[in-house]
DNA sequence: ACTACGTCCTGCTTGC
DNA sequence: TGCAAGCAGGACGTAG
């Protein structure tokens, strides 16, 4: 559920509370949340005790605390939260990681139910993390070049949805703000998106931009307490979602039911009226 | 090389 | 009432 506007809010939260603090202990109390980092519990541990963190990064739904060369590199996956809070406070049953700092304050608890999630130092990676060069700039990074998307987008022989959630082609968008988006300009999540003319792409980013933007302001979407801010606060955009989660309700636009199919072993939400089928999978 | 699908995981909801 | 199946789904490995 995290998507780009949930883990850019999580971002600011550690840009507040976490930057410029030392790390004076780290506990893995899951294995799993760490099976990405290569040299195993201890050598994720001895790379962060001791280290301070420099800055809050993020692209698309990865974000990276840098420390000195080295980056702590976090992926919520489903339900991964950072929370940061009393440090005597109990932990909670799903607490895979937990951070504490030098100055006795508030330490920090990577929380994960599903453990979809998961957390690694990337060596060098203050810049921008090896572990992360095939994830694509997202629609809110200055080096997003549509140009390049429009052109990797017309060799592309699949449904412009799943086009859409190919993090190597634009990052940061999941399912609901895929859904949102496309509803927004009109198109089939089946549409071919090797048939979309320039002028379509750049609606449906500008859509996706539009989207972010205002779950953004609305602290992004919470459906249940999965996803949080780092002070375990939801946010309320599920409130201004216009198809997804929504089958069988009126199109906000038009008032044709809409529907739920099943798509990618997940749903996709759409106005059957809005968005019309492509005939032949293929339009 | 490119595309599609199964897998991981837990807890809530639905249905018999 | 109780249990089982269904559902949520991001990213990766593998099959085709």
């Amino acid at each position: 559920m995290p998507e780009l506007p949930e883990v850019e809010i999580v971002r600011r939260g550690l840009d507040q509370f976490v930057v410029g603090r030392r790390i004076h202990t780290v506990e893995v109390f899951h294995p799993r949340a760490i099976r990405r980092h290569v040299g195993g519990q201890a050598d994720f541990i001895a790379r962060l005790t001791g280290q301070t963190v420099d800055a809050a990064r993020r692209r698309g739904k990865y974000l990276w605390l840098p420390v000195g060369e080295d980056a702590l590199l976090a992926h919520l996956g489903m339900s991964g939260q950072l929370l940061v809070g009393p440090a005597d406070a109990p932990l909670s049953p799903h607490v895979r990681v937990r951070f504490t700092f030098d100055d006795g304050g508030a330490d920090l608890r990577f929380t994960d139910q599903r453990t979809f999630g998961h957390l690694l130092v990337s060596p060098d990676g203050a810049q921008l993390p090896a572990e992360i060069a095939h994830i694509a700039p997202d629609p809110l990074e200055d080096v997003f070049d549509l140009a390049w998307l429009t052109a990797r987008l017309r060799t592309r022989r699949t449904g412009i949805k799943r086009a859409l959630l190919d993090q190597s082609l634009v990052s940061g968008v999941g399912n609901i703000y895929a859904d949102e988006s496309l509803w927004r300009v009109k198109l089939h999540y089946a549409r071919g998106a090797d048939r979309l003319r320039p002028g379509q792409v750049a609606g449906l980013m500008g859509a996706v931009v539009e989207v972010f933007t205002e779950a953004l302001k609305d602290g992004g979407t919470s459906f249940d307490s999965l996803y949080v801010n780092v002070n375990g606060e939801s946010g309320y955009f599920d409130r201004s979602l216009n198809v997804y989660g929504r089958a069988g309700e009126p199109c906000p636009r038009c008032g044709t039911l809409i529907r739920r199919d099943p798509f990618m072993n997940r749903s996709s939400y759409y106005c059957p009226f809005c968005q019309r089928r492509p005939r032949n999978g293929r339009w």
